[in-house]
DNA sequence: GTCTATACGACGATAGAC
DNA sequence: GTCTATCGTCGTATAGAC
């Protein structure tokens, strides 16, 4: 059957991202997945090619469920940070997951600079609107805005990881609204 | 002997930065660390409480060795950044660390916490510094200015973890440079 | 205090039967 | 498509030599 194996998988991803999002990246294992799909563990693997191909597709499914970015990009990203701080697992999981992915040969790597690089465009010209719309100075480079912009969201996780009076979305609201100057919503 | 055993465990330390700089966080193993130590598994052991507690040991030596932080707080910060390009391994240490340490029992936690409040206190004093020279608007919030910088810092390296093309110190750059407008150095 | 030897259980992965 | 069986490696724990 070929339905049957797709509904499976995704199962299995569903169940995978509850699991790591209740005890983090490190302190589950495949075996714990496996368990609580009614499978073994090579039961598991005969859909995912290893562990960390299995973190990856979930992280994919991810975001093919949620939401896209498209119009007022600032604000949905703020948005989608925001919703983060209730699944702190997930942030670990992706935090983790982008570590490793430096290794090029990592499942992540491609996925995750593809998810970059929309990511980057989207933002990108969104600036170039405000831009010409006034709301943004004109000397500004949209690529570096967008990479700065991405690069406080991702980095706020981190701060947030360890200090527990720090807001997820805190300092991509101060760059936004604060420092860019841009209408609160 | 009292000096011999400091001196081994700085020894180990140095060892481990060096493997792990070259073959990445979860490329490595204890073992590998103590075959190059000429010591045995539970040799290293001796000196450290667990695995977890060497990584994070790892960075509180890198800490200690590396220049502080006191005067244009910001612009050391960059130098700081961009000396990391050339250590990838070590900015998947940091990272992974991080992730890790949002467990609470985590040993880098603590550490972590520690590093990230002193940071955050020498950047913001800077920040009250230049509003008082007029650098910097008065309306802004001199913590939440700390914190946009570190946020900035810190993606900046998961980008770069992903894109090849990313300039480690770009995000920091465009923030205090061309969108907080401080004198570029 | 410094270190070795040895053992243990859990892990990710693979091969082959059904 | 899923299982059982098995493998090598890992972090960790303990007992004890020097």
């Amino acid at each position: 059957m070929y339905a049957k194996g797709r509904l499976k998988r995704e199962e299995i991803l569903d169940v995978a991202l509850e699991v790591f999002a209740d005890e983090g990246y490190r302190g589950t294992s495949l075996r714990t997945v496996a368990a609580r799909c009614g499978l073994t563990v090579a039961g598991v693997m005969h859909y995912f090619d290893s562990r960390e191909d299995l973190l990856t597709q979930v992280i994919v499914r991810r975001d093919q469920t949620g939401r896209p970015i498209y119009h007022d990009a600032p604000r949905t990203l703020a948005e989608n940070v925001k919703g983060n701080a209730e699944r702190p697992g997930l942030v670990e999981l992706f935090v983790s997951l982008t570590a490793a992915a430096h290794d090029r040969e990592h499942p992540a790597h491609e996925v995750l600079a593809h998810r970059y690089a929309g990511l980057r465009a989207t933002l990108s010209a969104d600036v170039v609107e405000r831009q010409e719309a006034g709301e943004l100075p004109s000397h500004l480079d949209p690529d570096a805005i967008a990479r700065l912009i991405i690069a406080t969201a991702d980095g706020a996780q981190l701060q947030w990881m360890v200090d527990d009076e720090a807001r997820l979305e805190g300092p991509l609201s101060t760059l936004l609204y604060d420092v860019l100057g841009l209408p609160r919503p």
